[in-house]
RNA sequence: GCGCGGUUAGCUCAGUGGUAGAGCGUUUCAUUGACAUUGAAAAGGUCAGAAGUUCGAUCCUUCUACCGCGCACCA
C-alpha cells in the first residue's frame, strides 16, 4: 500500500469504477435489493458551475443514498439539470449586453436557440462537478427541465388545471419589473424597507397621505373607513368637485373597512392600476381603473407636461407643481415604507395590471395543509412546518405567465378583442368562442416553478412511466431552506393534485454555506469559496466531512479552510490505520482464540454501529458523522490499535492471530460506517483488503 | 408590525433536566514508530440578563436585551 493517500488519483479511479459497476442504477443492483428508496435531486442550474451550497446538498443526499444502498434498498437518486428560466435568461442578457447586443433586438426564436446552446454547453461542466463530488446518482435517469416529455407533461397539467377551474386568465395586478420587462410572482420579489417621504396633500375637503404623488394624476375616488366619525357627513357614493393636478375632477366617495383610520388622515385616493390595495378596492366596488405608468416605468400622456419622464425624477417636479397649486399641506420626512423589488436586479417593482394566467391557490393550498397537518409530510427541522403552514394559509393567486422566451411555452391562444384565453395543446384553435375574434398564440412562458413544482413526477415519467409506478412517492426531499416557499409547497401541491399522493414524506432543509466568519458568500465581497478548488487541495472526502460535521439542518454553516484541513488529516488517519492493519494481517494457520478484550472491542463496534444507524435513520448527519469520526480516531486508532501492538509483536500464537483477526474486523466495520461520508478513501482501502468480492458501495451495512 | 431562529471556549459551532463538548488556535511534554505527523496533557466558559417550575435548569416556562432571517395591502 502506498504510504501516502493520493486522493486525486483515487477519486477519479473509484468514481469510474462505480459508474462502470452500474450500481448507481437501482435496477442493476443485486436482486436482494428490493424495497425502493428514492431521492430526487434538486436540479442544479445548468448555466454554471457548482457553488458551496451545491456541494453541501450533494454530500447530504449522497450520504443518504449510499447508506440506504448499503442497507439493502433499491436506492435511486435521480439527477437533473435546471434550465432555470428567468435566472439563465438574465445571465444570458448580461452576456449579450457585454457584446453590445440586446434581447429586444432579437426574435424570440433566435434568442431561445442561443440560450439553449449556451445552457447545454455549460450543463456539461455542472455535471462534471456533481461527479467530482462523488454523487452516486443514476445518470441514466438524468432529466433536463426542457426535455420534450417534461414540456409536454407540464403543458398537459396546465390544460388539466384549466379544465378543473384552477387556472384562469385574468386582468389583474402583477409584479412588473420595468428592467426585465416581465411579471414576477410574489416569491420573486424582495421587500425592502426604505426611508421615504410621506406627502400630505389637499384633495378637495380632505387631506390625503401618499408616498407616491407621481401616480396620482387620475385619482378620482376618495376612500375612508365607514365608521370613521371624522368623515361621517360624507356617504358612500357622494360626488364632490376637486381641484387636482390636471384641473377640476369629479371625485366619488368610497367607504371601505380596509382603510386604517390611524394611518395618515384616514383618507386616501386610489391608483388601482399601480397598487395592490387600491386594485382590490377597485375590484370590490367595480371602479374605473387607468394606467398612469408605462411598461418601462415612464409616465403616460395623462401626466400632461410630465409625460415620458421616469417616475423617479418626476416625483419632485410633481410635488413642486402641487406646492405651487397650494395643495401640499405637509411632508413627513421620517416615513419608512416597504418597497418591493425585483429579486434579481433590485429595481423597484412597478405594480401593473396585465392579462395573465393565474393559478387559483386556495383549494390547492388546502390539500397541502391537510397533508402536513396529518403528518403525511414531515419537516426537518420541525419548525419549518409552522412556516410552511403560515405560508399556505396566506396564499394569493399565483401568476404563472412570464414575458421571457427561455422557458416552457404556455400552450394557449389569446383573443385580444375580448381578452379571452384558451389552452390549445394541439394548436387547433383560431377563432374565439366568445366573440369570434381572431386568436393569436400566447407568447408567454411558464414561471419556472410551475414545471419545477412537478419535478418529482416529471423525473419519474408521470403519468405512465415504469419508474413512476415503482419509485413514486419518493422518500425525502432535501433542499435549501430558502426554497421552503418557492419550491416545496408547489411540489406538495402538484403531487397531491395530480396523484392524490404526497410526492415525499420527509422534507430535509439545509442552511446556507457561509464563509469562515459566517458571512454570506458574494462576488462583491470576494469571499466566494469554490468547492471544486477545495477538493483539489484537500480531497473530496475532506470537504464532505467539513460540510457535515457540526452542521445542523436549517442552520447556516461557516466553512473554513482550517476545518477542511482538519478532515483531510482524518482521511490520512484512516489511510494509515488501514496500512498498519494490512501490514499485520493474519500470517499463520494458527486458529485464532478471541480474548475477552477482543470480544469487548467487537461488541463496542456493534454498539457504535447501532448508534450511528439510529442517527442516520433520523437524518442526523451532524451527530452520526461526529460519532464515527470519534470512534475511528480516538477509540479505534488511539486506544484499540495501541493496546494491540504488543500482541502483534509477540510470537506466533492463537492470541496473536486473534488480535490480527479482530483488528481486521473492526477495520471492515469502520470502513462500512465511514463509506457514506467519505466514499473515496473507504472504497480504495476496501479494495486492498484480502478476499473482496464486492466494492464497498454495495457491501451490507 | 407579525413570525421564526440565535446568544455556549480566543474564532466557527455542536450538545444535554444531574461534573460543560468538537474543530481550528494557544501552552507543555513525548515521538520519526501505521500517521504530509501523531500521542499524552494543560489553560480557557456565572452556557446573554432576570424571574419562575424542579431536589436539581445551560436545557422547560415567562419576560427583557441584542443579533440574524423571513413575512407584511398603513396608502
Amino acid at each position: 500500500m502506498e504510504s501516502r493517500y493520493d486522493f486525486k488519483v483515487i477519486e477519479e479511479k473509484n468514481y469510474k469504477l462505480w459508474e462502470k459497476s452500474g450500481f448507481f442504477n437501482p435496477d442493476k443492483l443485486p436482486a436482494s435489493h428490493k424495497k425502493p428508496f428514492t431521492i430526487i435531486m434538486p436540479p442544479p442550474n445548468a448555466n454554471g458551475r457548482l457553488h458551496a451550497g451545491h456541494a453541501l446538498f450533494i454530500t447530504l443526499q449522497d450520504i443518504v443514498t449510499r447508506y440506504k444502498r448499503m442497507r439493502g434498498y433499491k436506492a435511486l437518486w435521480a439527477p437533473g439539470a435546471d434550465h432555470a428560466g428567468f435566472e439563465t435568461q438574465i445571465v444570458y442578457e448580461k452576456k449579450l449586453e457585454k457584446e453590445g447586443r440586446s434581447r429586444f433586438k432579437m426574435t424570440p426564436d433566435e434568442l431561445f436557440k442561443e440560450i439553449m446552446a449556451f445552457t447545454l454547453e455549460n450543463k456539461k461542466y455542472m455535471e462534471e462537478d456533481v461527479r467530482k463530488l462523488g454523487a452516486s446518482c443514476d445518470w441514466s435517469r438524468e432529466k433536463f427541465t426542457l426535455d420534450k416529455d417534461v414540456i409536454k407533461e407540464t403543458q398537459n397539467t396546465f390544460k388539466k388545471m384549466y379544465d378543473d377551474g384552477l387556472v384562469y386568465r385574468g386582468n389583474r395586478i402583477v409584479n412588473w419589473c420595468p428592467k426585465h420587462q416581465t411579471s414576477l410572482s410574489d416569491v420573486e420579489t424582495e421587500s425592502v424597507e426604505e426611508k421615504s417621504k410621506l406627502y400630505y396633500l389637499k384633495y378637495g375637503p380632505f387631506t390625503i397621505a401618499t408616498a407616491r404623488p407621481e401616480t396620482k394624476f387620475a385619482d378620482k375616488y376618495v376612500v375612508m373607513h365607514p365608521s370613521d366619525a371624522r368623515y361621517k357627513k360624507w356617504k358612500d357614493g357622494d360626488k364632490i368637485e376637486v381641484n387636482w393636478l390636471n384641473g377640476k375632477v369629479t371625485a366619488t366617495i368610497i367607504k371601505d373597512p380596509v382603510i386604517d383610520m390611524d394611518f395618515g388622515t384616514g383618507v386616501m385616493t386610489m391608483t388601482p392600476w399601480h397598487s395592490q390595495v387600491d386594485f382590490d378596492i377597485a375590484e370590490k366596488h367595480k371602479l374605473d381603473i387607468e394606467q398612469i405608468i408605462d411598461w418601462r416605468g415612464k409616465l403616460l400622456p395623462i401626466a400632461h407636461e410630465f409625460e415620458g419622464m421616469k417616475i423617479g425624477e418626476a416625483r419632485e417636479k410633481i410635488v413642486e407643481k402641487l406646492e405651487k397649486m397650494g395643495l401640499v399641506e405637509k411632508i413627513d420626512e421620517n416615513y419608512s415604507n416597504v418597497l418591493k423589488k425585483c429579486y434579481k436586479c433590485l429595481n423597484p417593482i412597478e405594480p401593473q395590471v396585465r392579462p395573465q394566467w393565474f393559478v387559483k391557490m386556495k383549494p390547492l393550498a388546502e390539500l397541502a395543509i391537510k397533508a402536513v397537518k396529518s403528518g403525511e409530510v414531515k419537516f426537518i427541522p420541525e419548525n419549518y412546518e409552522k412556516i410552511f403552514l403560515y405560508w399556505m394559509e396566506n396564499t394569493i393567486d399565483w401568476n404563472i405567465s412570464r414575458q421571457i422566451v427561455w422557458g416552457i411555452k404556455i400552450p394557449a391562444k389569446i383573443c385580444d378583442k375580448c381578452g379571452n384565453g384558451i389552452p390549445d395543446l394541439e394548436d387547433k384553435l383560431s377563432q374565439c368562442e366568445n366573440c369570434s375574434g381572431e386568436l393569436r398564440e400566447d407568447s408567454d412562458t411558464f414561471d419556472t416553478w410551475f414545471s419545477s413544482g412537478q419535478w418529482p413526477l416529471l423525473v419519474l415519467g408521470y403519468p405512465n412511466g415504469k419508474d413512476f409506478k415503482k419509485y413514486y412517492p419518493t422518500d425525502v426531499m432535501e433542499t435549501g431552506h430558502d426554497l421552503i416557499f418557492k419550491w416545496v409547497p408547489r411540489m406538495v401541491i402538484f403531487g397531491l393534485y395530480l396523484t392524490k399522493k404526497v410526492p415525499f414524506h420527509t422534507v430535509y432543509l439545509h442552511g446556507l454555506v457561509n464563509d469562515a466568519q459566517g458571512r454570506k458568500m458574494s462576488k462583491s465581497k470576494g469571499n466566494v469559496i469554490n468547492p471544486i478548488e477545495l477538493t483539489e487541495k484537500y480531497g473530496v472526502d475532506a470537504l464532505r466531512m467539513a460540510l457535515i460535521v457540526g452542521n445542523t439542518p436549517g442552520t447556516d454553516l461557516a466553512l473554513s479552510e482550517d476545518k477542511i484541513r482538519g478532515y483531510r488529516n482524518f482521511g490520512t488517519k484512516i489511510w494509515n490505520i488501514a496500512r498498519f492493519i494490512i501490514s499485520n494481517l493474519k500470517d499463520s494457520d494458527i486458529k485464532p482464540k478471541l480474548s475477552q478484550e477482543d470480544k469487548k472491542n467487537l461488541k463496542e463496534l456493534e454498539d457504535v454501529k447501532a448508534k450511528i444507524t439510529k442517527l442516520i435513520d433520523k437524518y442526523d448527519f451532524n451527530q452520526s458523522s461526529y460519532e464515527i469520526y470519534h470512534y475511528v480516531w480516538h477509540t479505534f486508532a488511539d486506544k484499540i490499535i495501541e493496546s494491540y501492538k504488543p500482541r502483534l509483536a509477540a510470537e506466533e500464537s492463537a492470541g496473536r492471530a486473534a488480535a490480527q483477526e479482530t483488528l481486521l474486523k473492526i477495520l471492515e466495520g469502520s470502513l462500512k460506517m465511514l463509506h457514506p461520508f467519505v466514499p473515496f478513501v473507504t472504497e480504495e482501502i476496501w479494495s486492498k483488503l484480502p478476499d473482496r468480492k464486492n466494492p464497498i458501495i454495495i457491501e451490507r451495512w
